[in-house]
DNA sequence: TACTAGTGATGCATTGCATGCATGGCAAGA
DNA sequence: TCTTGCCATGCATGCAATGCATCACTAGTA
C-alpha cells in the first residue's frame, strides 16, 4: 500500500466517478482505474461496487476512508511537523458570521504584527460546517459559541459576551431608563436565519424567561439586522462586539436589567492533528485578546 | 513521501547504520542511501547527522521516528480492520511470568476451542518490557498485575487474588491451626528476583504490616521459589494460581489470618491501534475468566 | 429495436525512476 | 601511510506505472 493509492482512493469516494478523480488527480482514467485495482488486491476486497453508471463504497471501503484521512493528515503533520519553526506557515481560522466581522480583524492585525511571516486563511461559517471542517483538517481552529456538539473535538471557552437590546432610535423605549425583559416580550422581533446560533442563543434566552419571540423578519447577516431595526421593523438581541462597530446614530443600544442574555464565545480544535507552534501561539492569542467591552462579563461562571 | 521509504527511515534509526540497514530490508546500501535520501530533500531537513564512523537521528529524525510508527501502525490497522472477519487472523498475548504457566493455559484453551482458526501467540517477559511491547505494538494484548505505570495504555482490572504462605510439609507453623502475619515477620522468605513484579507485591504486603522480608534467595522462576521452599530455604507467599498447580506434598499452602496479601490481575490495552474482533472477543473472554478458586475474592473492592 | 452516450476495464508500447554495481571520498585507527 | 569502515555518487538496467487506443457493458432515447 502506498500513500499516493490511497490519494487515488480518497479522490475516487469523493468524486464517486473514476473518470473525473482521474482528472482531478492529473491522471489518466487508466492508470487511475489500475492505482484502485492494486489497492483492492493487496487488501483483498473491492473497496468500491462498480455498477454501470455509477460507483459506491462496499463496507470495506467505508473503513478504509476513514483510515485513509487519518493515515493522511498525520503525514502532513509529520511534514509540519518537521518544518516548524514556529514563525513561518499558515494557519487557517473558522469563525461563525456572527464573530467574525466583529472579532477577528483586531485579533488577526495583533497576530500579524507578533508573526508576520505567517500567512492566516478565514473561513466564514456556519456552526455546524465549521465543526466539520474542523474534523477534516480543513481548518486549524474554529471560534463559534456554546453549545458546541462534538465529539474528538476540543472546546476551549474564551469569554461570555453580553447580548444588546437594539432598537431605533425613535422607538416608544428608547426613552425609558431601565427596560426589563418583560417590556420586549410582546415586541417584535428581526432574527437572524435559522442556520445561526445567535438566533438559537436569542429564543433559548427568550424560552427561559417563558415567552417566544414574535419574528418579522429573517435575516442573513447581523448589519442587515441592525439595519432592519433601524428602519423599525422590530428589535433584536446583538452581541455587543457588534454594537461596537455599529457608528450610526439611528440605532440605540441597551443592556437589559436582571439576569442579562449573553452568548459563550469558544475556540474549537482537532486535538487529533498536529498542533503546530505556530496554532499554539494563535491560541494563546485568542485566550489573553478579550473584545473591547466585554471585560466585565468575561470569564464569568 | 511514501510508506516505503518511512520504513527505511525505521530500519535505518533502529540499526544507526546504513549498511546493516540495507541487509536487512534486502535492498543495496546506495539503494537505501538515497531512499534516505529523497525523504531529506521532500522534508527539506536531514533526519540523520552523518558522521564518518556513526550516524545519529538529528531532531527532525527524532520526530519523525514517533510519528512514521504512528502512520505504520495506523496502516497495519486500516489492513487488518478490512480484513477482519472475527475468526482468522492473529494475537499476541503477553503476560508475566507469574501469571503466564497457571493462568494462560486453559484460558488459551478456551479461546482456540471458540476461535478454532485464530493464530496465538504468547510473550513471556517482565512488566516493564511487556508494556513497552504493547506500546510498540508488538504485541495486542498483556496481563499483568498492579500497579501498572503506563501513559497511553488501557489497563482493566480482571480479577483479585490471594497470596498464600507456602512452607515446607515439616515446618514449624505447619502443625498451626492459624497463622497471623506477625507469625511470618522474621522467618528467611524466599522471593523472585526484583525484576519481578510479584516480589514487590510481597515486599509492600508486608510493609503495610511493618516489616521487611528477610530474604535468604532470590531465584527467576515461581516453580524455584517452589522448590526452595520445598527444600525449608524458607517460607513465601505466592499467588493461589502457582499452588494450583503445585502436585507436590512436600510444600503446604496456607491463607493468612486477618489482611489477606493478594495481587490484582489486570489486562492492558493499546487504545491507539486497532481492536480486532478476534482481540475484543478474546478480551471478553479474560473478563469472563476466573483461575480455579479465586473467586471468592474476584472483583472485589 | 437500434443507436448513443457515459462508464470502467484491458491490451500494448513507452518511459520514468528506483535499483544494483562499481567506485569515490572521507576520517579514524594501526 | 596504509587499511578499514563508513556513506555518497555515476552510470546502466529493468521493472512497473503510465498513456493511448479500444473494448465491454448498460441506461436512456429515438
Amino acid at each position: 500500500m502506498e500513500l499516493e493509492q490511497l490519494k487515488h482512493f480518497l479522490k475516487v469516494a469523493e468524486f464517486s466517478n473514476f473518470t473525473r478523480a482521474a482528472e482531478a488527480i492529473g491522471l489518466s482514467q487508466p492508470a487511475l482505474s489500475r492505482s484502485i485495482s492494486r489497492l483492492e488486491q493487496e487488501l483483498g476486497m473491492p473497496l468500491f461496487e462498480r455498477q454501470t453508471r455509477n460507483i459506491a463504497l462496499t463496507d470495506s471501503g467505508k473503513i478504509l476512508l476513514g483510515r485513509a484521512r487519518q493515515i493522511l493528515s498525520m503525514v502532513d503533520d509529520a511534514k509540519a511537523e518537521i518544518n516548524d519553526d514556529g514563525q513561518t506557515g499558515r494557519i487557517r481560522v473558522a469563525a461563525i458570521p456572527t464573530i467574525a466581522p466583529y472579532f477577528l480583524p483586531v485579533q488577526l492585525k495583533k497576530f500579524h504584527q507578533r508573526f508576520p511571516k505567517a500567512k492566516v486563511i478565514v473561513h466564514e461559517d456556519t456552526t455546524e460546517n465549521l465543526l466539520r471542517k474542523l474534523s477534516d483538517g480543513v481548518v486549524d481552529v474554529a471560534i463559534a459559541a456554546f453549545p458546541i456538539d462534538a465529539k474528538y473535538l476540543h472546546t476551549e471557552r474564551l469569554f461570555d459576551e453580553e447580548l444588546l437590546l437594539v432598537m431605533s432610535a425613535d422607538h416608544p423605549l428608547a426613552s425609558k431608563k431601565s427596560i426589563q425583559v418583560k417590556d420586549i416580550e410582546s415586541l417584535p422581533f428581526v432574527l437572524l436565519g435559522e442556520a445561526h446560533c445567535l438566533s438559537d442563543s436569542v429564543v433559548s434566552f427568550c424560552k427561559q424567561k417563558s415567552f417566544h419571540p414574535v419574528s418579522v423578519e429573517r435575516t442573513s447577516q447581523l448589519a442587515m439586522v441592525q439595519e432592519l431595526v433601524g428602519l423599525n421593523h422590530g428589535v433584536s438581541l446583538v452581541p455587543q462586539m457588534a454594537r461596537d462597530l455599529d457608528a450610526n446614530e439611528t440605532r440605540i443600544y441597551r443592556s437589559l436589567e436582571g439576569t442579562k442574555p449573553i452568548r459563550t464565545v469558544v475556540m474549537v480544535t482537532n486535538p487529533y492533528r498536529y498542533q503546530s507552534l505556530l496554532q499554539r501561539n494563535f491560541h494563546e492569542l485568542m485566550r489573553h485578546s478579550l473584545p473591547k467591552n466585554v471585560s466585565s462579563l468575561a470569564n464569568a461562571t
